[in-house]
RNA sequence: GCCCCCAUCGUCUAGAGGCCUAGGACGCCACCCUUUCAAGGUGGAGAUCAGGGGUUCGAAUCCCCUUGGGGGUACCA
């Protein structure tokens, strides 16, 4: 990451920070002084005079996804744009399961996002033991259900220092309280009743059997920032809706506060995550100060949008890695398209491997407005990438695919590894995703064909032309001998009977191909044919001109 | 309601005050290639840079306002 242009930013009045000096003063710098969270232009003596430090300093990055669905598009982008950031840096990426919503966690989920995760090539250094592997890293635990040790002590210090209280409010008062401000067109916001409890009340409420949660206080002022993606942030503090419940009553931490206690914990430099989280921003910022932790550097990352811009979402889109992968989507295409919504290169280059992606990401060019979820571009970028695997490769990715087909009983026998390869070459090029090698190709491996006889007619002949043309091509065909049964043979040959005939080349082969496959659209004929083999071949002609008879 | 963020072709984007008559890609249309379907090639339509004010010799780019959109506002994450 060096200074200067072309794609750097300045300080003073720029929209970008750069990360690296950033980075430097967030792990350095001790807690406190209010400077640290709005970093000005002493920055730039900073960020000049501590390249040194910050070249030291190894960024850490997290990915914290919750088990409480399989991975989410948006979830796998987040990811990914850590995982560049990280790479790009020489970094740590981090991978740390926020599993606290105990109601919707589910382990079936856990497993469901590190599998795609994997899936999709994005490595991390430390994490959660999974897949039969250990866990990775000097910071575990890296679930948050077995880090609760930490959260009580940070919450404890918090009680110990008056910076949080235990709060007895029932969800009912807490309802009412919410409906009331409502009504009277007030912003929502804790009422306070908790706040300044004596003792003797505490104890009241505890002899009753209530159970307090913990409400962490938010002094007002106004909290600033300097975001990596929207530079500077301000945020009065009165916006933030009250006192701040860091613990359930239960004794499980919420997002909030176990975000705050992880990151500095895992000394994370760099937090990047979606836009949804920048007004939750100020609420982190004020528990880090209030645990002395230091403050990391916050990158904003834009939404993907439904098609009505709007959030992307599982009601609207398709959100499941699973789902993509399903349909045959491959992993370079996804990372590809994830990394290119919100992010340019700056340069006309599209097709673009992990690998290129960490050499050219830079946070200054992270687009700031929602971009739509553009499933048309994922599937040209997918075609893209099938036609550059290699043939192992891609027969390997095929096969799944096929062996599926014969399950669900749509094709009565697989390929083998040897005849997939073989089909490539005319299937390559057809193929938007994976899923669709079977309506492809699906007509080689059916035993029992019967073609409609309205297709089997093309639209410049009547069905007595049709069944002749396929008479004379079946005894042409049978003339020719197994030698003759090549794709090199079998144009000229083919032609040349619609020729001798007065017909168009192009009407017979219609007629043939439909025959053979049922279908009007099929991979290049004579290699179909070829595929199918020459008795299958025969057999479909002769069937069909029998249906032309009937 | 309140707070915050955002705004270039339908979509993803390039653009860092003169290289902009706004570039590329997806999609769309036409033509070429061609046995169908694709792929590929060539060309085309498509953005008065949301609107209005400033600043400047000069604004898509800087500032302000308006409008529009989005996000947040839980004992969800």
């Amino acid at each position: 990451m060096a200074c200067g242009p072309p794609r750097s930013s300045t300080c003073c009045g720029a929209r970008r920070i750069r990360p690296s000096s950033i980075a430097s003063r967030a792990a350095s710098e001790p807690a406190d002084s209010a400077a640290r969270a709005t970093p000005t232009c002493s920055a730039t003596v900073a960020a000049h005079g501590a390249r040194t430090i910050a070249a030291m300093t190894t960024v850490r990055v997290r990915i914290a996804p919750s088990p409480t669905g399989p991975l989410h598009i948006g979830t796998a982008r987040t990811a990914l744009f850590n995982y560049l950031f990280a790479r790009h840096a020489g970094g740590t990426f981090i991978l740390r399961l926020e599993d606290t919503d105990v109601a919707r966690s589910t382990p079936e989920f856990e497993e469901d996002i590190l599998e795609h995760l994997h899936w999709l090539g994005l490595e991390w250094d430390e994490g959660p033991a999974a897949g039969g592997l250990p866990e990775r890293g000097a910071f575990g635990p890296y679930r948050q259900m077995a880090r609760r040790d930490l959260y009580r002590a940070a919450a404890e210090q918090l009680l110990a220092e008056d910076r949080a209280y235990p709060c007895y409010c029932t969800a009912e008062e807490l309802d009412a309280d919410r409906k009331l401000r409502e009504e009277a067109k007030l912003p929502s916001r804790y009422s306070g009743r908790c706040a300044a409890l004596t003792p003797d009340e505490r104890a009241a409420f505890a002899a009753q059997g209530r159970r307090p949660a913990i409400r962490f206080r938010i002094e007002p002022g106004v909290v600033a920032f300097d975001d990596m993606v929207r530079g500077h942030v301000e945020i009065d503090a009165s916006a933030l809706g009250g006192d701040l419940v860091i613990v359930r009553v239960d004794g499980t931490p919420l997002y909030h506060f176990g975000v705050v206690v992880d990151d500095a914990a895992m000394g994370i430099t760099h937090v990047i995550r979606g836009e949804d989280h920048l007004s939750n921003t100020p609420k982190h910022i004020l528990l880090f100060r209030a645990l002395r932790y230091p403050v990391p550097v916050f990158a904003h990352l834009p939404l993907i949008l439904n098609a009505d811009r709007t959030k992307m979402s599982k009601r609207k889109s398709q959100t499941a890695v699973k789902d993509y992968i399903a349909e045959g989507f491959v992993r370079e295409a996804l990372v590809n398209y994830l990394a290119l919504l919100g992010w340019s290169t700056g340069t006309e280059e599209e097709i673009l491997s992990l690998d290129d992606l960490v050499g050219r990401f830079d946070t200054a060019a992270i687009q700031k407005g929602g971009a739509i979820f553009d499933r048309g571009r994922l599937e040209w970028l997918n075609g893209q990438w099938i036609r550059r695997l290699a043939d192992d490769d891609l027969a390997s990715r095929l096969a799944p695919f096929l062996a599926a087909e014969a399950a669900a009983g749509r094709i009565d026998r697989a390929p083998s590894p040897a005849d997939i390869v073989a089909l490539l070459p005319m299937v390559r090029e057809r193929l938007p995703v994976l899923g669709a090698i079977g309506e492809l190709v699906g007509f080689l491996y059916v035993d029992d064909l019967v073609p409609d006889a309205a297709l089997l007619v093309p639209k410049r002949w009547d069905a007595a032309t049709a069944r002749a043309g396929l008479a004379v091509a079946l005894a042409a065909i049978t003339e020719a001998g197994e030698a003759g049964f090549t794709k090199d043979d079998l144009e000229p040959s083919l032609r040349g009977l619609a020729d001798a005939r007065g017909w168009k080349a192009g009407d017979l082969f219609m007629a043939i191909r439909v025959a053979i496959s049922g279908r009007t659209a099929t991979p290049p004929l004579f290699e179909s044919m070829v595929a199918l083999g020459r008795a299958r071949t025969l057999e479909r002609l002769a069937r069909a001109v029998a249906v032309l008879a009937a």
